[in-house]
DNA sequence: GGTGATCCTGCAAAGGTTTGCAATGAAGTA
DNA sequence: TACTTCATTGCAAACCTTTGCAGGATCACC
């Protein structure tokens, strides 16, 4: 396929003789468990062994290995991260904002892919349970009893989907939602679309039921297309029904979803927003540098990933993994405390959504939440003709 | 920080006994040898005890300890994949195909970011370097020396980079910046400015060097700008600089800078492609999204990650690890083979780059590649009357 | 019936580390 | 001096699995 080597050298730098603590035990004249202590209980060793322990592993060039340690303290001091899709952009945010909190607890996050598949997300779980300390599971597409089940093999804490009896870090897509459709309301909108997002998705089921209350208490009717693929891909595909539903408005399940919509309805001809408003969910950076720019829901991603990782670890904490010990044989009921937490959305008032065919004609109704607080710079970029016709 | 507590509930579902090969020995009757081979050499145990054995492994829930196989076979069947930034748009399509050809060999893959900081590269080399069986660099910003000191521990593939007597997977950037250089030249361009990546980049060097020499073929002048973070910010942040400099196009390190790039001068009033053509790198979805779309070089991120699992399995399966086996104590000269290869460029030519201030009246300069073979939905959007512009 | 081959299974060591317990020696106390 | 306390270190079991070796049984064949 197009590739051309360039090299094949071959040398005979073997792999590294794996040095082991025995090594260095040999070499510093003292006993494995004191070279063990030396790197794990520091205290309980003389500074002067201590030292001529240290400098021999260095010497050596000694690493601990973790899998080794591993097998007798039960932590890994490991955690896992499944996503659906790490090519959505609305995870990255949340991978790092885990990986940097977990670092500052000295955990390492190793991150994997489930491409959006529940067999993958499954597998996964098993592949990661004996290796990790814990798993986070983020907007995953399993059943709830899966979760409960698989929840039995590893400590687990979920993002994006409520499952009684487990630690939970939930963003508030409801209220979001509900912000969204009092929006397009308010901008005279009486035919609103909601496209949906994967049917298991528990985010789905949440805006599905929020929006169709707010619609309804607004007197609105919403259309609810889908389940769609949450992608540019999937929002695109559903442009010619969006314009056939005769709908005024569009909620999205999510950014990319709503991007992928924006462009579909431009090459239909259809005009964001004078003809058709368009809202979003996730603020992805993305959002911004669309024209015109999405209106959107705000997820706090970063907080989430935190969030998850403080739940885990701390649940963590207190059941030292694998502890059978002398006695404790039979009677292990480890209580262990499930909280459940609710993170706010915020709605972005961009330029993606415009008065509706129903608008009074005052200027009180539109933008009711005030200026896009995100994009502090001002009026960014004063585009062509198209869009920045929000409302004024 | 504007987070409810739902509900705090607590329960004594332990997290579970651990079932270990031992107990499905006693259930079934048989040596816990058995079992292990039931699972590992199914065909070395009697058809009717091994369906006993995995009987019993079902109703108990047994799962093989990862961690305690690897301690004796030396093999996790997990491999590393260590990348500079996730939320950088180029790495996850590489990511998804690294991870799909790895599952077809039966590996799972870890992902770890490193925010673009070689101490956290390197320190998660060191996590790493047990717990897989090799691990992927990509794009690193470590020293060259300290990749190779590294490459003792554990066995390293490295993308984006080349070290001498390791395995790299590169992609012709050299070839990718001539052709925009040239592009851009026939399209009457004289002052280029090549906005650099990060310092310790290979191929920030890599584009360098080709660029500076295809100007000078071309008879054009290079300003080299930078370094500068590989980010859309880091590209927003020298559109002053750029429009002072008083070139008429510019090659970016990447889409991310173009991109920013193209915000910045938006903001400063600048028109691209009019007054400044821009060209990126990567070939991002995202950059068929911006309004012009961008002129960019398609790397081929999808066959580097595939080609890269494939080359560090190839180079793993030979040797297996830790292996000091009874007699060959002393004399572990491994040979490995080490072949780099190189994977091909290709420009995209879109609506960012136009005409510059030398341009010769004929057509026959324009588009020296043709149209955009990615694009193949025809015109795609037509947008406000800013963009299009390409020489025709 | 003896020989050898084949198939299945058990035994036990090994892999690198942690950790409870015991042993040693020195210092402190009465 | 005898006794206690403390700090430091060694010993060996344990974690869970794999695997070379050997033993036992079964079978075919001469």
């Amino acid at each position: 396929m197009g590739h051309t080597h360039v090299t094949v050298a071959t040398s005979d730098e073997g792999p590294a003789v794996p040095v082991t603590i025995r090594d260095v035990a040999r070499a510093s004249g003292v006993h494995i468990s004191t070279v063990s202590r030396t790197f794990s209980a520091p205290h309980l060793v003389n500074p002067d062994t201590r030292i001529r322990v240290l400098a021999c592993a260095e010497d050596l060039g000694y690493r601990p290995n973790r899998a080794a340690r591993a097998l007798i303290t039960g932590r890994t001091h490991n955690i896992g991260l499944i996503i659906a899709d790490i090519a959505n952009p609305f995870f990255p945010p949340l991978i790092k904002a885990a990986e940097s909190q977990a670092r500052h607890r000295d955990y390492h996050v190793f991150v994997a892919d489930t491409n959006e598949d529940p067999a993958t997300e499954e597998e996964l779980v098993h592949a990661l349970a004996k290796q990790v300390d814990g798993v986070l599971l983020c907007s995953p597409r399993m059943s709830n009893s899966l979760i409960e089940q698989l929840s039995r093999e590893v400590p687990l804490v979920v993002v994006n989907r409520q499952v009684t009896g487990l630690p939970c870090v939930l963003m508030d897509v409801g209220q979001g939602a509900r912000s969204a459709i009092e929006h397009l309301v308010g901008l005279g909108h009486r035919g609103i679309a909601l496209l949906g997002g994967p049917r298991s998705s528990w985010t789905n089921r949440e805006m599905r039921r929020a929006a169709g209350t707010a619609a309804r208490a607004g007197g609105a009717e919403l259309t609810v297309l889908g389940p769609n693929a949450p992608t540019e891909t999937g929002g695109a595909a559903v442009a010619e029904q969006v314009r056939r539903s005769g709908v005024s408005a569009v909620l999205a399940y999510n950014d990319l979803m709503a991007i992928g919509l924006m462009e579909g309805l431009d090459a239909l001809g259809v005009r964001v927003p004078q003809e058709v408003s368009v809202v979003g969910v996730d603020d992805i950076t993305l959002s911004r540098l669309t024209r015109p720019k999405l209106t959107t829901v705000a997820t706090p991603t970063g907080a989430a990933g935190r969030t998850a990782v403080d739940m885990l670890l701390q649940q963590d904490i207190e059941s030292p993994r694998g502890a059978r010990g002398p006695g404790a044989g039979t009677a292990l009921g480890v209580r262990r405390t499930t909280a459940q937490v609710m993170l706010q959305t915020d709605l972005v008032i961009r330029d993606s959504t415009g008065p509706g065919p129903h608008a009074r004609p005052a200027r009180s109704l539109a933008a009711p939440h005030g200026p896009d607080p995100h994009c502090p710079a001002g009026p960014g970029i004063p585009t062509a003709a198209t869009g920045d016709a929000v409302a004024s």
